[in-house]
DNA sequence: ACATTACATGCCTATATCGGAATATGTCAA
DNA sequence: TTGACATATTCCGATATAGGCATGTAATGT
């Protein structure tokens, strides 16, 4: 078997590098692909196919307006991820509270040497 | 080109479905390899692989005990992802509110009928 | 030393890209 | 209609998997 469509999910779509460049630029603003073109210098039809997969999956929504495209992130689609990701946060807390305290108590020995 | 590798960064790696449930599985608590393929139900060579790619970018730990090799979730590995969803936090909160804000404004609407 | 247990790795196949180049589609303007 | 402009799609080649199976390797027990 091959890997994962990266239209499948969020997690695949967002695994590319340019795809995550193309939702931070799109976050908050509607733009034309020729803006998004310009902006990130990437070809043309590279930034039309990574729309594609980023409409597919959810992550982008797209108006038209005359000849062109208006594409802007659905950041209510990577909220799944935030908070998948949230899952494991007690666990880096936990670590850092401990490497706090093990400092702490090495602190503490110091003194009483 | 091709695809980016698994094993080029975190993002890639956990979009293998698989790979998010040995992370869940491995948050918090040390496990040998065995009862990850029991517990999950993986060909034992596959987990092994996915092991790998997950041990390569930093997102478990390994320890040797005897003949068997303890995995656990490096949750801090994990935080990147968790940030850079939250960066658009704001966007969906603010979709929400517009979203209430019109709702409440159809039933005043309504109400003025 | 030998068998067993616990993992890791290598090989193979089918497939899903990603980028580049060329081309197709759709919209507006004169 | 013709042409220009804005995007999308198709075809291509190179490559990176993921899974199944067989095998390699390291540690332990007898």
């Amino acid at each position: 078997m091959a890997r994962a469509t990266t239209t499948s999910d969020a997690f695949n779509a967002v695994a590319e590098p340019r795809r995550r460049e193309i939702l931070s630029y799109l976050a908050g603003a509607e733009r034309p692909v020729g803006e998004i073109v310009a902006a990130l210098g990437i070809e043309q039809p590279s930034v039309s196919k990574h729309l594609r997969v980023l409409k597919d999956v959810g992550l982008v929504r797209m108006r038209c307006q005359g000849r062109q495209k208006l594409y802007r992130t659905n950041a209510e689609a990577i909220r799944p991820m935030h908070e998948w990701a949230g899952t494991f946060e007690q666990f880096w807390k936990r670590t850092l509270v401990g490497v706090k305290e093990r400092a702490e108590a090495k602190v503490r020995q110091k003194a009483r040497e």
